[in-house]
Order: structure tokens, then C-alpha cells, then sequence
DNA sequence: CGCGAGGAGTTACAACTTCTAACGAACGCA
DNA sequence: TGCGTTCGTTAGAAGTTGTAACTCCTCGCG
């Protein structure tokens, strides 16, 4: 909502249609799922006919990379903005957690099953390691000192992932452990697998968490 | 292959092009995934035209639900197959790497991002608790004091999902965080979220189950 | 202020998809 | 040897994505 006014009225207007586009595709997703998202559906609810969306996405391919890019962002500025507030690992796993429950389609457009042909252009990877920056800036500063394993270790050779980010091994460790666990249960949660099993999703992640954070699970 | 003399050849013949259609089904899911499943490319490659697939499949969602079925069965009988030798879980867990490793697309058949309007049926559920029987059984054998905590203690009260599997608490959130922990690192790995971030993901596999038998991670 | 260029939206159409309906032919059981 | 079931076919409806060609409006420049 900054840059709005860019310079011609042609190219205000131009923007103005993608962003309502890309908000009807939203809504969309969010009922029936990426998979059902139809760009035909879309023209016929803004009143417009089908082929008069191609001025704006080349395709429908090229509106989901726009959409997959828009969530990785959604999600980047969600911890981001708890980042800066001095949120430790626990706080930004609620925010993440409560980030996937409000849109669960959402976190499946990011972490969901890969669509075919699709390749994540470098804005997203870049976008990615924002994440991954406050992830292990929140670690740094909850538990500098963690005893380094031997993965950690392999981690501290490897650290293409974390930029220059001056973490030590064992944070590294752990931010990658909060996130690939965290996912293991969030993205169960979201797909229903837990459904019928009886126990309460919330207390898993919590656990989870707890067994992160030094606390046992 | 063990019922396929059933009765009447007609209903020999039924089977025989039913699996030969899932056979092609699959081959389609390995190189695109299951959203780009056509029947008509099915009908096509076997020579036959589109609408003769219908006597055998109502619709393309009961074919990929007879797909998730059989991907489910696949998983039950390799872990199966594992457990009945006596393997601990740290074998259970590498069986079941391999098997996602082996077609990626079928892991995310099962624990992918779900189709919109499914819902699996009490058959799926049932083999899925087939496997987390098996699971708990190995981790009982395994290590049957793990002390408890206000999470097993949780679960011991919404056992549902165990079935009349008599682990005790602690098993039952092992055998739960080995599911969430693995499924975290295999679907981030299958799905490409760790291509170009540098460390090798088998290692970040074999840690995370290390965590979980006990040795540190 | 007027006019030309370019962008927006339109319809028409091609090539797909799933899926239904109606028909002929083949197969197996009695 | 029939006769009925089931198979596979073609035709077609209702979708989808995406291209091509055409009209019309609007913006910006002289």
C-alpha cells in the first residue's frame, strides 16, 4: 500500500486490477484449495470476460508464482514485525503457528506439495532467508551458548542458508530443528491428519516447542 | 497379485485392466505429480478410447483415492515388513525414508497438501492406524520407560489413535514426535526446501532421528 | 486543444479436460 | 445356440487455459 502511486494513470490502474485479481484468486484458494483456482471463475466474478485477465498474468502459472511470492512475504513480515519486538523462539512459533491456522491454504501454497514444472525464482529464496535471519537472531539471543553436535558442526560448514548471519553452530542446529519440526506438526495439523486421533493439535505444538526451548516435551 | 483369480473371467479381465489403468496412473503421478493425472492421456497410452475408462473408475477422484489407498497400503506393508524382523525404530524410520525417497509423489499423495473436496474413508484410517501400531509396538520393544510428561500424560487420556495398543504414555509420544519430526524433514526435503541451502539433508534426517532414540542430535 | 498510438476489453476459436448418453458388438453363461 | 450382460465406441455437453483479431477508449504529446 506504499508505492501505489507510481507514475502514469495507465500503470495506477494497472496495479489497482492485479491487486484485484489477485484478491478474488485469494479468496478463492482459501475456499476451494490452489488447485481450483480458475482464472475463467475469477473474470466471470469481476464482471469481465475470461480473456481479459491474460493483459495482466501471463497465465495462470504466472499468477500462483505472484501468489506463492505474496504468502512467503505475508509470512516474512509476520515474524519479521514480532522479530523487532525482541520475541523470543516460543512467541515466533505462535505467530507462525497462528499465521498457518488463519489461511491454512495459504501455508500449503508455501509448504504444501510442490506444484510440477514450477521453479522458486530468487526472490522467494531471498525472501526465505529474511525468515531464517530472525529465526536465528531470536535463537542467538534466547541460548547463545548450545552445546554443538556433530550436525552442528556439519551445519557450520554448510551455512549457505544462513547468509553471513553470524550464529553459532548450535543455534543453527536449533532454528533448523524449530523449523522443520514445527512444520511436522503444523503441516499435519492443516491437512487433517490429526483429525479423529483423539488429543488436542495445540498441546503437540506446544510440546514440540517446549522439548525446543530447553523445556521437556 | 494373490486374489486375482476370483471367479468369472470377465471379472479376471475387470482386475487385470483396472491395475493396468493404476499402473499407468502412476507412472503419470511419478513425472507429474497428481494434479496433472488425465484420464484421457491413461486411455490414450493404453490405446483405448476416453470414455472406456469410466466402466472401470466412476471419475478421476475415485482413481485417486484407489491411488491414496494403495499408497497408504504400500507404506502399512513396507513398515509391516520391517517390524515382523524386529526392527527397532531407527530402522523403521530409514524404511520409511526410502520408501518416500523411492517416489517422492506418492509420499505427497499421502501426506501432502489435501484435495479440496476428499475425505479419506474408515479404510485409510484403518491403515493408518495399522502403521502407528507397528510404530509403537517397535518403540515399546525399544525403550518402554521413557518418562513421562504432561504431554504423554495428555495423550494417555486421548489414546484414540492407538487403538488397544497397550504402550505406555512416554511410547505414545515418542512414537507421535517420531512421526511429526520425520514427516517434518522429509516433506521440507522432497518438496526442495533445503536445494541450495548447502547441508545434506540425510544428515539433518539421521540427527533429528538420533534425537529421538536417545543419542544427541 | 486535437490527434495518433497504444492499451483495454471484446468475441471467436483451438485444444484441452471430465464426464454423460446412446449405440453396436463381443463375450460368456445356460 | 441363443440371450443378456458388459465392453468399447462415437457424439456431445460443459468446463478449462490460452491465442488471435478486432473495436474502442484514453492518455500523452505536439
Amino acid at each position: 500500500m506504499a508505492k501505489s502511486d507510481a507514475a502514469t494513470p495507465r500503470e495506477r490502474y494497472r496495479a489497482q486490477v492485479r491487486a484485484e485479481i489477485k484478491q478474488h484468486a485469494w479468496e478463492q484458494i482459501a475456499t476451494a484449495g490452489a488447485s481450483a483456482l480458475s482464472l475463467n471463475a475469477i473474470a466471470k466474478r469481476m464482471g469481465v470476460s475470461g480473456p481479459a485477465l491474460y493483459r495482466y498474468f501471463a497465465g495462470r502459472d504466472e499468477l500462483i508464482t505472484e501468489l506463492i511470492r505474496d504468502a512467503y512475504r505475508s509470512l516474512a513480515d509476520a515474524v519479521h514485525a514480532a522479530a523487532v519486538t525482541g520475541a523470543d523462539p516460543a512467541a515466533l512459533a505462535h505467530v507462525l503457528r497462528d499465521w498457518a491456522l488463519a489461511d491454512p491454504h495459504r501455508y500449503f501454497l508455501i509448504y504444501g506439495t510442490p506444484v510440477p514444472g514450477y521453479h522458486a525464482p530468487d526472490e522467494i529464496t531471498g525472501i526465505s532467508q529474511e525468515i531464517m535471519a530472525d529465526l536465528l537472531t531470536a535463537w542467538t539471543a534466547f541460548e547463545p551458548d548450545v552445546p554443538a553436535s556433530p550436525f552442528a558442526a556439519h551445519l557450520a560448514d554448510h551455512r549457505d542458508w544462513a547468509g553471513d548471519h553470524p550464529a553459532p553452530p548450535g543455534v543453527l542446529r536449533r532454528a533448523l530443528a524449530f523449523w522443520t519440526r514445527l512444520h511436522g506438526v503444523l503441516s499435519l495439523e492443516l491437512a487433517g491428519h490429526f483429525t479423529g486421533m483423539g488429543f488436542d493439535p495445540a498441546l503437540l505444538f506446544r510440546a514440540e516447542l517446549d522439548g525446543l526451548v530447553g523445556r521437556e516435551g
